[in-house]
This record gives structure tokens, sequence and C-alpha cells, in this order.
DNA sequence: TATTTACATTGATCCTGATCAATAGAGTGA
DNA sequence: TCACTCTATTGATCAGGATCAATGTAAATA
């Protein structure tokens, strides 16, 4: 049944039920909902986590008010979260890439209380979140996984409530892409040269500053030498004086 | 070695094992962890929370650091949750009352990684994380609704992310007010009259604006008719207006 | 009750980042 | 390949809110 006759078979299969793919295969496992469990646990989430699903680039995963039903892990790609203001602007909640699980948001409410949507093609594994539960009930490990990925993301708003009451621009655009370097390396990217999936207008929703003001950071940034922009391309020079110019140390002048 | 010869028996009840009040016969049973539970399920969460802890103002609940061991249900009182910047600027991440739950944002790292002090004398529940868990694999509405919980506090902090990305220092202002109204109301007080339980500096560390600020758009909210302020003393007089303020609507003006 | 300390208000000035606007470049589709 | 659209850069100006500073008021402590 797997990949056995080329191309045809496995094709076919992967666009309707979505390929099989294990957890226990997965290079993500260290980052999501398998950490710490034993292969016999693992099986178990693997006929849990059925279907992926393709994403293409503007494609939506979910929108405000729809019902909930599954959380997504993030196989490849990397997604935006966003919410409409009431006079229509657009503030970004997060952006999301290769290991983490969005849609946690819609449990409170039965509804999703966000969109999500892809900035590239994308793959998401579906995980039934009913299901999920049952499984937590039943393995301890996997409960207390979740509970810890739950709580990451309260720990991850804290930090952006912290960059967005309490730091002015520079210091916001130094810890954006002091995050994203990180998050790369975490996956065995480079921690200093990246492409920007989002657009500047979309890093500005995100930070809370207009497009221009973020534009005008990043050439500044280039002019003190701490890193070179071209369009989406992004090469960090020097993470050091990047952290301090984050944590407005002088010596960073 | 207590004060044992003076303040009688239920007092030293109270401060050894704390005071047996049953989740069953809190007032806050319909906005806490309980919600949807059956009596003998309620009665199993009763014996899981067994201490009351008293709490003076000013005492801190938990800080940066500290190991994690229980969650903590508010029974009265208010409390705030911060966090230190690099440069000793506190942020404050929350204001939380009767009925909330603070803690579980030390449940990813087992360490809390914020600060939690009371704003005035109150009782906390003190719920012992692991045998919480232990009890969601037994009861799916519990674990049902403590998922909840998590997700709410997920919702709750990318609405104020909302608010410090996008709206403006008088906009900030009226949400903070109406959220405190509304949550006020939830618990039986009134909606329009109440007191502020902290500082002017301090409301300022959570809407990321000045203390001076905030005092002057009190100021001009009172200047407007829309409320008076008499130091901690606050009665809104204009609802109406005052969501028209939060969502920058041209008629408020 | 007096004294001290913490908190709040108000004014004057300055600066960061928003806004308005024009241009240029990159990506997309016919 | 061209044309169109989306995205990014850069400049000029303006305003919201920060900052500095002084005064007033409430609350805590002796």
């Amino acid at each position: 049944m797997d990949a056995q006759n080329q191309q045809p078979l496995n094709k076919i299969m992967m666009n309707v039920n979505g390929l099989k793919q294990a957890c226990s295969s997965c290079s993500l496992r260290e980052l999501c909902l398998p950490i710490g469990l034993e292969a016999s646990d693992m099986d178990r989430l693997d006929r849990l986590v059925t279907r992926r699903k393709h994403m293409q680039r503007g494609e939506h995963v979910f929108r405000v008010g729809a019902p909930f039903q599954f959380l997504f892990a993030i196989r490849t790609g990397f997604f935006k979260t966003y919410e409409l203001q009431e006079d229509g602007q657009e503030h970004i909640t997060g952006f999301h890439m290769a290991g983490e699980i969005i849609g946690m948001d819609a449990i409170s409410t039965d509804h999703n209380t966000c969109n999500a949507v892809a900035l590239e093609d994308s793959e998401l594994c579906e995980i039934p979140f009913p299901q999920l539960e049952g499984l937590c009930r039943e393995i301890p490990a996997l409960q207390h996984q979740f509970h810890k990925l739950m709580s990451r993301e309260i720990i991850r708003d804290h930090g952006i409530m912290m960059l967005l009451g309490g730091m002015r621009a520079e210091e916001r655009l130094a810890a954006f892409l002091l995050n994203l370097s990180q998050r790369y390396a975490a996956r065995g990217y480079s921690a200093t040269e990246f492409h920007l999936r989002m657009t500047r207008a979309e890093i500005g929703h995100y930070l809370g500053m207009k497009l221009e003001t973020v534009s005008r950071t990043l050439t500044k940034f280039q002019e003190q030498g701490l890193l070179t922009v071209n369009n989406k391309h992004v090469e960090l020079q020097d993470l050091v004086r990047l952290h301090q110019v984050m944590n407005r140390e002088e010596s960073a002048l």
C-alpha cells in the first residue's frame, strides 16, 4: 500500500486520505505533541492524526466563527493568525511555523476566534480535538505535553504583550528578527539568513507599528551594520548588537 | 507557635489547614473550574482543593522562577501578575479577580514565568497540579473545563495584544474600564460604580502608557461626561459613549 | 495627631512614530 | 514580454503621548 508502484497510487492516497506519515517518523516530533511519548503511545497518536492537509499560499485554515473540530499541527510551511479590529484594521496575533499547533483559541467557545492563513504552500496535520482529549485521558505523558503546549502559548503571548506595551519600534523589530532567527535555528535552518514570509505591512500589524516604520527601521539597522535586507531576504550580521538593541543597552548605539 | 491563646479555634484551623469550604458551595462555581460538574465529581474536586490561603495586600503568591506545584483559584480579592523587563520596568500581564485561575504559565517550564501579588487582602484556593491532571483523566467534564480555561486565557491575551498593538491611549483606557465593568457585573457587583484596586502607574504598566497619560485621559473622560473619578473611585456614566470611544466611532466626539 | 511617603494631577516641552505622498521595484498573469 | 498590481523605500510634516517638573492630595506610620 505504500510508495510501491511509483507515483500513481500514493499520489491518489495523498489527495484523498492524506499521506500516512506517522508522528513517530516526523522530523518535528521533538517540537510537537509527541514529545516524551513511548513508541506504543505514539502509535495511538498516529492513528488519531490521520489526515494531512495541503494548504496553498493564501488559503485559510479557519476563520473567525468557524465551528471547532480540529487543532492543526504545522508540518511544513508558514502561517499567520489574525483578527480584524472594529475599524477593519488587521491585527496579527502570531506567525507560526513547523511543529507549532494552531487553533487552541477555539477550545473555549467551540468556535475559532481568529483567522489562520498560509503565507506559503504548507502542510497541516489535522487533530480531531475530542479524540485528542480522549487520548489525553489515557496517556498522562500526552496530556501533560498538551498542557505544556497551551501554557507555552500563554507565555508566548505574554512576551508579545511586553513587547507591545513596553518597547519602542527599534526594540520590537530587533526582538522580532531574533525570535525568527531562534525558531529557524531550532528547526535546523540558519539562524542568520532567512526569507521573511510576510510583508512589511504584516510585520507592522504584528508589532503594532506602521509599514513605513518597519521599512525605515530595517534600513537603519542595515546602515548600522546589524544586518542586510533585500526585500524578503534577511541576513543578520551582528546578533550580539541586535540583542543589545532589543534590550536598549547603551553600548549598541 | 501560632497565635494560639488568643483568637480561638476556627482561626487556628484556618491557618493550619485552611478553612474547609467546598467548591460545591462556593459562590464562584459558575465561573471557575467546577462548571458543568456533577455533584459526585465536584466532591472529588473538593477533596483535591483542600487548602485555602489568605493573602495580605502586597503579599506575593509566586515569583518568577518559583518551582511549580499549584494553580491558584481566586476566591476573593484582587491580584496582578507582572514581569520585569530588562531595564527593570514592570509590565503587568493581567489583573485577576474572584473565580479566575492564575499560575497556568508555569505548566510549560515547571517554573513560574511571572510574579503574582495581591492588590488587596484576598483568599486563594490552592490546586495541586499533578493531582488536577490526574482527576482530569478521570472526569472528562473537568478536563474539558480546564482546557476551556486555558483557552480563554489565550483569547484574553489576544485581546490585550490587539489593544496594545492597535489602539490609542483613549481607546485603551475605555476598553480597560469597560472590561472591569463587565467583570464586576458578572460577579454581581455594579457595572457602573467600582473601586480601582490598582494605581495609575499600574494601569499604565498594563495598558502600555505612562501614568500621566492615564491621569490626563481620565480627566478628559470626566470633562466629557463619560464618567466621574475620585482617586480610586470610578462611576461610569455613559457606557454607550464609552463603547464608542473604545471603537473609535465618530459619534463619540 | 503629626510626619512621612506614596499616589495623583496638571503644565510645558520634546521626540518617536504616524500620516500623507511620491517613486521605484518585484512579482504575477495575460 | 508587457502591463498591471502588489510591495517596498524614502521624504516631509504632524500629532499623540513621553518626558521633565512642580504641586497637591490621600494614606500609612510613628
